[in-house]
RNA sequence: GGGCCUAUAGCUCAGUUGGUUAGAGCGCACGCCUGAUAAGCGUGAGGUCAGUAGUUCAACUCUACUUAGGCCCA
């Protein structure tokens, strides 16, 4: 027995009592294992961090890693999925902050390294109850029980190896990083902590004279918002291509001006800052400034390398300033590039409190924003300040004490990702991206413009950089693995050498975290200790590693990485582009010299409805949790693929996910529950011998010809890593073909045939149809899909296996495949829509039954082919004949060009020649249809045109109803005759009594008798009628007799009537 | 400032190598059908295909620019 489910299905339900299921008989370890020897598909799991609360986004996320693992599954790969979680950095210690109400990094020290980073470890865990319930209840397939975690010490041996690869080969250097950082915290900020923090202030805008050296009385006009960085200013930058001009100032007295022998140099563009006259006194481009010396402005610092001369830079613009931008090296990150580029010095005399040194003897101890006056003051003085106002824009405060940020040089490790970046850009060209652009523009150029990686933080909770210098950092080691700790000494809190070693034993208790490793020094042949250089690596670094680090490669599984390396496939938000994509690519390329993944999907933001971005803030987020329960995962995860292409913006409509429940779910599930019913009526359990489909029924090799195109085009889409049309695919099958077409068609042979082949047929083909798009939804749809799978095979023991996801996918039967037999049924179904647009203009009901239809056909051919599919027509459409007409004598026809042919071939005439065959008259379209090529003449030219040249579609016919599409003509004849009359009653009396067999309640098998009392004409309809009506209705009796309005009254085509049905008991 | 993407009906989206009636769903109005139907089907209203210029016999489609929006980077 098939089991029934009614539409009122509870999904959520459903879906909890498959997740037993599943969980039960272990069927997720079951399609891993069940594989074994099968070709391996590698996925990796890009690690999200457990101390935030999983959102829609996670759940789109985790249905496109889930569909696609599935999929390949069910085409035969072994797929492991390992899960795995971010634990380290920032936002855990800020959480941890939160917690212990620290508010100051340095309180973390007083308050015990040791102890915050027990309670990071502890709170990275936060949420992972919530991210395991969504987990489990979207019905993501991951491997939960044996995670990569980054925080485990195997994972961080991992790492180690990885930098000491680095490391030894040269690629880890010490330099300086501009970085956003709150000198009242001391604290750097990340730019996601900058983005925070944006505020309008006004800020001082100075122009600046430099004076040249080699040109008497002439200075640069440079232009600051930042005074302050004017100490440490060592350069000018220009634009190379952009044009600059030396003016002389003038002085103006009454009407004459006066050459006042003093010049300035800056942008032609920017001219309209000089507040006095002046002329042009020569005009050249930045880059005949290169090179130009100028005298320094503050002179606090002795320094070593060459500087305070013109250097080009590309970013130089002149839509602010003057064209030429001071250069401070410790102070901007565009500066900072520069300066490294043309070896200029670095200046950075402001302590970590934001106060100058002592160095800077006028302004030292003064808060670098506050001393901004006094060094205005001090250029005013000195005659150097050419102009002075003020400047209002956004700029960067601390989110936590709204202190004015300042972007300050910091020591800073980097990882020399330059020297290979070349190798990523062509390993790039092997990553097939979807969408493709991804890779091309956004990633493509973030790797053009590769800049070293700035891979140390100075923070608590992460995996150490793992090497030990020098006091004079003049020697330097790098460790690789724990064992490498061997022979280390101890040292005190105050970091005095203990005399104890490290050893042996000491791995077993290790924990590579700060501050164990901090305690641990090496002492070097000259006896100098090499101590561990405080700072911790950049997480990203920790998640680009998860392809060997999972493994704890190379210290284990060696055979286990090389067979899974690089992944087949990993899919993440595009907001990964410069993060998990990035990492995986710049450490794959450098260890492996491999791209570390095949194909990549991304999947763009989801917004709210309005194309809002979600945050929580406006409170227009999206609780997965209440979804799943409301609608059940399914409907959730088929509406995010469906709905718009996931590379796409998707507006989030919480509606959009009941349509597809309502539409596509109710749909499949009425037309399984609409299958179980007949099935189990008349015991069908698919034990019949498969009938070849060449013998059965047309509508029946229909199906399933569209069913193969459907399988064919489902894969690849699959394949080319498509949800959404892979879903709206079947989607469309479901609806229109399967359950619109199909089944409304063939009611009549699940419901009133006698057994035998051709029922038989129906059953079998409604039953691979099912059968097939349950297990090509099963990717997306995993719950329904099992359900149904399970359903359908627990009555017909069809396939060994227990759940849908061990089943393998449909094969494409391309022989099945009959695209003319697609064609003919298209062009039914047309027509029929045809004829019920003219039954509605005409307000004749289709339960009416009409004579005739007329089709104009061209040609033999067309006319096969109407005639081929006449029966579906007659019985859809409940006309009696179908006249397909070859002859033109009542048709008139409407001729035009087919521009496709004609353009080739004419080119300019192309117009005129269309426009000379649409003056033609009915007999030259006789002539060219029937002799297929006529000679016009357009613009006195003889031109002969040919059949191929035009399209003829008939436009009237006299005397009809006449409906056209553009390609295909039908005209109705409406008259009704008696006969059609009378059997127009019957047909609605039928309508009627089902309605009230429904209505009472009855079983589709009961048997009734029928009485009813009305007017003799109707009457007389009902008697000639008697054997059809009481077929159709299952009753054994139909009486005509007074009911004395005691029955239900029914108005059948304009006639009153009585009737009462009654259950016959046998 | 740079890179990438997007712009088609009130809303969400299709639209093939350029070819002459630009489609679907939702919503709205009206009607029909129904022993699988809380469904479905049909009809109707609703489009300067963001704008401008160009290429072409022909542009929603190709090119350039502009405008608006989004994301990323500076």
């Amino acid at each position: 027995m098939f089991k029934e489910l009614t539409d009122k299905i509870n999904y959520s339900e459903v879906e909890e009592e498959i997740l037993k299921f599943w969980e039960e008989n272990k069927i997720f370890e079951e399609s891993v294992s069940s594989r074994n020897g099968k070709p391996l598909y590698t996925f990796y799991e890009g690690p999200p961090t457990a101390n935030g609360r999983p959102g829609i986004h996670h759940v789109m996320a985790r249905t496109l890693k889930d569909a696609f693992c599935r999929y390949k599954t069910m085409s035969g790969f072994q797929v492991h999925r390992k899960a795995g979680w971010d634990t380290h950095g920032l936002p855990v210690e800020i959480e941890v902050e939160k917690q212990i109400g620290i508010k100051h990094k340095d309180e973390i020290i007083e308050y015990g390294v040791e102890k915050f980073n027990k309670a990071c470890r502890e709170s990275v865990w936060k949420y992972k109850v919530d991210w395991e319930t969504m987990t489990r209840e979207m019905g993501y397939w991951v491997d939960l029980n044996d995670p990569y975690v980054t925080f485990h010490n195997n994972y961080i041996e991992s790492i180690w190896w990885a930098l000491k690869k680095y490391y030894s080969k040269d690629m880890i250097y010490r330099g300086y990083k501009i970085q956003p950082y709150c000198p009242r915290c001391e604290t750097p900020l990340s730019s996601h902590e900058v983005a925070l923090g944006y505020k309008d202030v006004k800020d001082p805008s100075v122009y600046i004279k430099m004076k040249l050296k080699d040109e008497v009385n002439t200075h640069f006009l440079v232009w600051t918002t930042t005074p302050w960085t004017l100490i440490s200013n060592v350069a000018l930058a220009v634009h190379p291509t952009i044009d600059y001009v030396k003016v002389e100032l003038l002085t103006s007295e009454g009407e004459e001006t006066k050459p006042t022998g003093e010049f300035l140099i800056l942008a032609k563009a920017r001219l309209e800052i000089l507040k006095e006259k002046y002329s042009i006194v020569s005009e050249f481009k930045g880059k005949d400034l290169l090179g130009k010396e100028y005298e320094r402005l503050f002179n606090y610092h002795e320094v070593k390398e060459k500087g305070w001369y013109v250097v080009e830079a590309d970013f130089v613009t002149t839509d602010d300033g003057s064209g030429i931008v001071h250069m401070a090296p410790a102070y901007g990150e565009d500066d900072y590039q520069i300066c490294r580029k043309f070896n200029l010095p670095t200046i950075h005399p402001v302590n970590k409190s934001g106060e100058f040194e002592d160095a800077v003897t006028d302004f030292k101890g003064k808060f670098v924003k506050d001393a901004d006056a006094d060094i205005i003051q001090n250029l005013k003085a000195r005659n150097i300040l050419y102009r002075k106002e003020a400047y209002l824009h956004s700029y960067p405060h601390c989110w936590r004490c709204s202190s004015p940020l300042l972007y300050y040089a910091r020591d800073s490790w980097y990882i020399r990702t330059t020297a290979y970046s070349q190798r990523m850009i062509e390993l790039n060209k092997q990553i097939n991206w979807i969408p493709k652009e991804v890779g091309e523009g956004r990633f493509g150029n973030w790797l053009e413009e590769n800049k070293d990686w700035a891979l140390s933080r100075d923070r608590y909770w992460g995996t150490p950089l793992p090497i030990w210098v020098s006091d004079d950092m003049k020697e330097m080691k790098c460790v690789g693995s724990f064992e490498e700790l061997i022979g280390a000494e101890w040292l005190d809190e105050n970091g005095i050498p203990t005399g104890k070693f490290f050893g042996k034993e000491d791995l077993k208790t290790l924990d590579p975290h700060k501050p164990t490793v901090d305690k641990l020094a090496f002492k070097t042949v000259n006896g100098k200790y090499l101590k561990r250089t405080p700072e911790l690596i950049d997480v990203w670094f920790d998640s680009g590693a998860m392809p060997f680090a999972q493994w704890h490669y190379p210290f284990e599984n060696k055979e286990i990485f090389d067979s899974a390396y690089p992944a087949d496939f990993i899919s993440e938000g595009i907001d990964q582009t410069r993060g998990w994509f990035y990492t995986l690519h710049s450490i794959g390329t450098f260890l492996f010299d491999k791209p570390a993944y095949k194909n990549v999907l991304v999947n763009e933001l989801i917004l709210d409805k309005t194309g809002q971005k979600m945050s929580k803030t406006k409170g227009n987020t999206v609780d997965p949790f209440t979804l799943i329960s409301k609608y059940g995962a399914d409907a959730t995860r088929w509406y995010l693929v469906s709905q718009s292409p996931v590379w796409r913006t998707t507006l989030f409509d919480e509606d959009g996910i009941g349509e597809v429940q309502r539409k596509f779910f109710s749909t499949l599930v009425n037309t399984y529950s609409f299958f179980a019913l007949y099935a189990n009526i008349d015991a069908f359990d698919f034990s019949e011998p498969v009938i070849p489909i060449a013998e059965r029924s047309e509508i029946d090799r229909w199906i399933i010809s569209s069913l193969n195109t459907l399988v064919k085009e489902y894969k690849q889409y699959m394949n080319e890593y498509d949800l959404t049309k892979a879903s709206r695919a079947i989607t469309d099958f479901t609806l229109d073909n399967l359950s619109n077409w199909y089944v409304r068609r063939n009611r009549r042979r699940f419901w009133k045939s006698e057994k035998g082949k051709d029922k038989t047929a129906a059953y079998q083909t409604l039953y691979e149809c099912l059968d097939a798009i349950v297990k090509m939804a099963a990717p997306i749809a995993p719950f329904l899909a099992d359900e149904m799978f399970r359903n359908l095979n627990t009555a017909t023991k069809k396939e060994k296996f227990s759940s849908v996801h061990l089943a393998m996918l449909p094969e494409v039967n391309e022989s099945a495949i009959d695209p003319s037999l697609e064609t003919r049924m298209d062009r039914a179904i047309r027509i029929v829509g045809l004829v019920r647009a003219m039954r509605m203009k005409s307000n004749l009901k289709v339960r009416q039954p009409l004579k005739k239809i007329l089709i104009p056909v061209k040609d033999q051919t067309e006319y096969l082919l109407l005639k081929s599919i006449e029966g579906i027509i007659l019985d859809e459409v409940n006309v009696k004949e179908v006249d397909a007409k070859i002859d033109q004598d009542i048709i008139k026809y409407k001729i035009k060009a087919n521009f496709r042919v004609l353009g080739q071939k004419y080119g300019k005439f192309t117009a005129k020649v269309a426009e000379g065959i649409k003056q033609f008259t009915p007999i030259q379209i006789t002539k060219i249809n029937t002799e297929g090529r006529i000679e016009i003449v357009v613009e006195e030219k003889p031109v002969i045109i040919v059949l191929e040249d035009v399209e003829i579609i008939a436009e009237e016919i006299k005397g009809w109803m006449v409906e056209s599409d553009g390609k295909i003509t039908v005209a109705l004849d409406t008259e009704i005759t008696p006969e059609l009359r009378i059997e127009g009653f019957a047909r609605e009396f039928v309508s009627r009594i089902q309605n009230l067999r429904k209505d009472s309640g009855l079983e589709v098998t009961d048997r009734i008798s029928i009485a009813y009392s009305c007017g003799d004409q109707l009457a007389e309809a009902l008697y000639k009628s008697t054997e059809y009506i009481k077929n159709e209705t299952l009753s054994v009796e139909l009486t005509r007799k007074n009911l004395n309005g005691n029955a239900v009254k029914e108005d059948i085509n304009g006639e009153q009537c009585e009737i009462s049905i009654t259950k016959v008991l046998n």
